[in-house]
DNA sequence: TTGTAGGCGTTATCAG
DNA sequence: CTGATAACGCCTACAA
């Protein structure tokens, strides 16, 4: 149609180039690629230029071709066994708001629970060259992750300080670590429950291989040794409404119950609850106590009102966020580390 | 350390490369490349041979080069306002599972609700590349992803068969829908509060410039006409339990009540639930009748126990991957268009 | 401050 | 079936 037929005219429009760009301003490719790198020296009247006519054409640095050569990929890589489990879409949602502020992406990846890390998904993550990597999956190693994920740098989310990580002995991967000290909540939360009269405590767990699970259960217990009470039964679980739920009934009609169940995750406290009023028609709190862990938005729903030992998400993102960048900036640093603490809030399902 | 010192052994391990493996095989790189692509033609003994050192190697394809030059970056985006809202944590869930087992990645991006789609983000967003878009945020018309998303292709989900669509009259953009048909659920819904004696009712809506609420509510009060009913109230909402609760209290304190309420999610009828039994001492289903939409895992709890119009997430996640593999295989393929059907899940907020 | 040359890791193309 | 070569879009290094 045009005056000159031009084979390039033909093809449907493709996405413009630097190249593009820096003809139409009339520099070179390197200028445009300057213009958008805030550190790189350029004239103020040739960047707005620049900067201008890239906007007109819709142009933005394409990032693979970035990465390419920088070696930064801008991509972190989240591994969840659920997305849609409470907790952890609350983390992935206040994690992805704050490495978008950074320029970071958030790359999802699903792992089962029931089994350790597949080997499949982590080649097949690797391929994307990760900048990071967060795995709130908890079956995974960061000795796996480090040894099979190139340049990317694992974080692990560890709940006591004396290094109870599964990596094996003469290990030289660093990884950073957040380590939740979680035994101020839990303190809290047995002292409510004891103030209020429970004698026989259960402790509901999550899924027995998680890392979360093993230390919420070892501290439980030894503050229970602590305030000199009775070892609480032990309940199996796996984080899920349903499970708790069934548990319950089981520990309710078998055995000869308890005054106080505490939960491992607020959702399983809620399958907790429901059973005990339910199906058992048993009273919350009257009758049996119960407290949750996580705080979850859920909990503050008026028919749960959960008493419950809060991880405040806040905080616990922008550690991870700090971690990552620290990390980027310095890839050789130390292992470094971040804490963080728990403590009770206090709603309706412990008192009298 | 080595006995002939080199400059190479000093630096850190890094990725091995096509090269290092073509090296170690004695093939060229090009059959590297060949020996991971399943279709490209090879002996068997040699590609067998080549996957072989690769694994030893701990080599995988790099994404970022191959996306350079097949320009497809098996990176799909997906826009969310709100990674924490049960219904789509479980769609994300359930569509990142999906895309992994089709060998791509979900990039999440977050937006927020309460204005229309940053541009900045979307440029962001382009950087990368994305083979498909996914936009759960409704705020932002599939025109403009289009526009200026590259070779992106948008996915809208819509809820009406006459395109109520926001895009501008004379484009151009192709851009493939998923139609949910909410009309035989919201039927059912009524016709079961109408057994069920209720004679008043309410409709609490999202979001207001959510096209799901839109057409949620418009469907819910032609199908109130259908059945000779007077036209509902309108609660102001926005799918918050929060708000939700606040608007029930609003109702019964200034206004007469109602005694069916309909709310446009889920979470949105836990709040009406927990206002009513909780706050304003009226039970459910006796005093009032609710139904809710979505049915998110939380609605089979007991202490909910919602009845409620069902999208099934499994059958919409299915749809939502064909949509873009077929897209995908053919860039330049007329519009496509996937249906998908609502019913009624009965619990227990509607009865006597 | 600016431009030129080279290469990041991969696949498409073409020749054998 | 296989290999050499040339891109893909970008940035770093160097030279002007």
């Amino acid at each position: 149609m045009s005056e000159h037929p031009n084979i390039q005219e033909a093809k449907r429009p493709e996405r413009a180039t630097a190249d593009t760009v820096a003809k139409l301003a009339g520099v070179s490719r390197v200028a445009v690629s300057r213009a958008f790198n805030p550190h790189a020296s350029l004239k103020k009247e040739k960047r707005d230029l620049i900067l201008k006519i890239a906007k007109e054409l819709g142009y933005t640095p394409d990032m693979a071709g970035r990465a390419l050569v920088t070696r930064r990929s801008h991509l972190v890589g989240v591994i969840v066994p659920d997305v849609c489990s409470p907790w952890e879409s609350q983390e992935i949602d206040a994690l992805t708001t704050a490495l978008q502020g950074e320029g970071f992406a958030t790359l999802l990846f699903k792992t089962r629970t029931d089994q350790s890390m597949d080997e499949r998904l982590l080649t097949y993550m690797k391929g994307f060259n990760l900048d990071s990597i967060i795995a709130f999956a908890e079956n995974v190693s960061p000795d796996t992750l480090t040894h099979s994920l190139g340049r990317a740098v694992p974080i692990y989310v560890s709940y006591s300080e004396d290094g109870s990580l599964p990596n094996q002995p003469g290990s030289t991967s660093v990884f950073d670590r957040l380590i939740v000290d979680q035994k101020t909540g839990i303190d809290q939360a047995v002292a409510l429950m004891q103030a209020y009269g429970c004698r026989n405590f259960a402790y509901l767990g999550g899924t027995t291989t998680s890392l979360a699970n093993t230390e919420r259960e070892r501290a439980f217990k030894c503050i229970m040794k602590e305030r000199g009470l009775p070892d609480p039964l032990v309940l199996q679980g796996d984080y899920t409404y349903e499970t708790a739920l069934a548990s319950t009934l089981d520990l309710f009609k078998v055995g000869e119950g308890v005054d106080g169940i505490f939960s491992a995750n607020d959702v399983g406290a809620f399958g907790v609850i429901d059973a005990l009023r339910f199906q058992l028609g048993l009273r919350v709190p009257e009758d049996v106590k119960v407290v949750g862990f996580d705080d979850i938005a859920q909990s503050g729903w008026l028919s749960y009102n959960l008493t419950t030992v809060k991880i405040d998400l806040e905080d616990r993102v922008r550690a991870l966020v700090r971690l990552i960048l620290r990390r980027l900036k310095d890839p050789n640093a130390p292992a470094m580390t971040e804490t963080l603490q728990t403590r009770l809030i206090v709603r309706g399902t412990v008192g009298s």
